[in-house]
DNA sequence: GAGTGGTCTAGACCACGTT
DNA sequence: ACGTGGTCTAGACCACTCT
């Protein structure tokens, strides 16, 4: 009985039922009882059934329908959450010591792919930024974007020396939205000459783009050193 | 005024504070009223309120403490889920036709860091796979797996011709949890072979294992064909 | 010590989709 | 039509942590 008596909290009720679940008592695609008759048996209100089942079902495990009842899911295993630190809290969380050097900062013609990512119409320049983040001084992660001055004039007037775009942006800037894209690339020369790695090397790509309701504020490519990991568990 | 007054849900009570932390009417760091203060005003229970903010606080946008109280995160945007789809359902939902071909089936010794990963003693032999995923007859992904056949005998007899590794294991073996990491690698002699792409390419990588309690079932390296994307929102 | 979020309860009504 | 999950309520007690 891996649901010890005593205990009504909403996580021992969802242990009990995961175990069912990792035991294969109820095998996927199987309908497991209602909630009622589950609080009945644990001992405790519908309403902590219905939250410990809501979690289960919001990592996958469960498929659950109203009149349809509750089955394991055919598939589990479907989404996996990752984590996305500030580079320099990533950075000093091992440990070594952060910094970041603006390698170019100008304000630049965004080409067409670019208006259509940023949303913006026309090619009247905006600011381009350049940035390299090292820690302990190696190179780690090389970051280029771009900033909807349209959107966010001040930007104009910031100074990134002293705080990275990324935080200003955060600090300064609300935003409500997002979407990431993760791909790979081999180095090409200007990439594996800032990142201090061989030409060809395979390397990390995380795309990211910002928004503000309809507006896009700011989309950057980070190009991570060679053999950098994206990890998580679920 | 984007709460619409009659409401009195815990998704318009979300929507709300959403809006007043994009709109900065509450900023980043700054603490919000408490629950009860919040309920009152939206003009329900508690219980809806603490619903609401529990759900911004999984997304990363607040920051709840006891006795502290909930503040505005100073740094969102900290994590992406990322889809995991079969592969099968990826690609067909795209329209194309799947295909799998197993490439290669046998006992193999792991290697240390293998046994290290798949924490099995000893170099007895355990199972080999690898398999290369179509769509529409192009490469797509190509799957190289370890089977912990100490704890999953039965994959030995398994027929992976009419029922793909990943699929035979995840109807028939139970399993709890798992961790992914994703990288990217340069193309050597065999991934380009296989993918039919050129040496050098730039691939990405998904690296995957699965555990029951303390056993780790199996561990797969997926290659993807050069310019695949791992996509999310949030 | 006291204020805040975390959770449980018992009951109720509603939304939805299966039958 | 009716059974299931989805949600709201009002009240209560507890756990944590700041002062």
């Amino acid at each position: 009985m891996s649901a010890p008596a005593g205990r009504k909290t909403w996580q021992a009720v969802q242990a009990a039922v995961r175990a069912r679940i990792s035991r294969r008592d109820w095998k996927p695609g199987a309908l497991i009882p209602h909630e009622a008759e589950l609080a009945q048996e644990f001992g405790c209100s519908r309403g902590t059934v219905n939250r410990a089942l809501r979690g289960l079902a919001e990592d996958g495990l469960l498929e659950r329908r109203r009149r349809a009842g509750t089955r394991v899911a055919l598939n589990p295993q479907r989404r996996a959450a990752f984590a996305i630190p500030l580079i320099r809290d990533e950075i000093e969380g091992k440990g070594q010591q952060f910094a970041a050097r603006i390698l170019t900062r100008e304000m630049r013609r965004p080409p067409p792919d670019v208006q259509a990512r940023l949303r913006v119409a026309g090619a009247a320049p905006i600011l381009w930024l350049e940035t390299l983040y090292t820690a302990d001084g190696a190179p780690y992660v090389f970051e280029a974007r771009w900033i909807n001055t349209h959107a966010v004039p001040r930007a104009l007037d910031a100074d990134f020396t002293v705080i990275s775009p990324n935080e200003w942006l955060v600090r300064e800037v609300p935003f409500d939205s997002g979407d990431f894209t993760v791909s790979a690339m081999a180095a090409d020369g200007r990439s594996a000459a800032v990142l201090g790695c061989a030409e060809g090397a395979g390397l990390l790509v995380l795309d990211r783009r910002t928004q503000h309701g309809a507006q896009i504020i700011t989309s950057v490519r980070l190009v991570f050193h060679p053999g950098y990991r994206m990890h998580t568990r679920s």
